[in-house]
DNA sequence: CGGCTTTGACCTGCGC
DNA sequence: GCGCAGGTCAAAGCCG
């Protein structure tokens, strides 16, 4: 399945990554449904991140996951939507190289941060995979990274 | 010349 | 029903 090319290459960013000089701290999310909305809506999550990146410690980001399991009908909801991995890092780039080429197809403001939203597609012809990149509004060093979809080829 | 980025406009969903 | 915000499209310009 090369849907595991994909999950490998975001569940192990080191690896990937690993020549990329700026990247002193990393977070990833699966399955960042919530706690997007939180961050959107709020910034409340965001506090959470933020933690999460100055101590580093797995005790929290197992605080993340274990908020997403309240309501009902939001588990539902959230297997149905496709395939979603959010994680944020250090850096002073928004472009990474992660082994796929990205092609950008639009640019927005968006409310709760002075940073702009950048989207991409994945420019492999008939791969369904976007990402949308932010730099953190409170740590412009943070870039925040959400991928959707599963690349259905290998690496270009 | 081809591919990519930029940018404004348009569409859609959601909350009030 | 209206307004707002997010997401996508498409034309034009730029760069290799």
């Amino acid at each position: 399945m090369s849907n595991n090319n994909f999950n490998r290459s975001v569940q192990t960013p080191e690896n990937d990554f690993s020549d990329q000089p700026n990247f002193d701290e990393y977070l990833m999310f699966d399955d960042w449904l919530e706690e997007d909305h939180n961050y959107v809506a709020s910034g409340s999550a965001q506090n959470s991140v933020n933690q999460v990146n100055d101590d580093d410690s797995g005790g929290s980001s197992s605080q993340l996951g274990g908020s997403t399991t309240n309501e009902n009908g939001s588990v539902l909801e959230r297997q149905q939507v496709k395939e979603r991995v959010a994680f944020k890092m250090k850096s002073e780039v928004e472009i990474l190289d992660d082994g796929f080429k990205w092609r950008k197809y639009g640019k927005k403001m968006v409310k709760n941060s002075p940073n702009p939203r950048n989207y991409y597609k994945c420019s492999c012809e008939g791969c369904p995979v976007k990402k949308r990149v932010e730099r953190d509004k409170e740590d412009p060093a943070f870039v925040i990274t959400t991928y959707e979809g599963t690349h259905n080829h290998r690496t270009v």
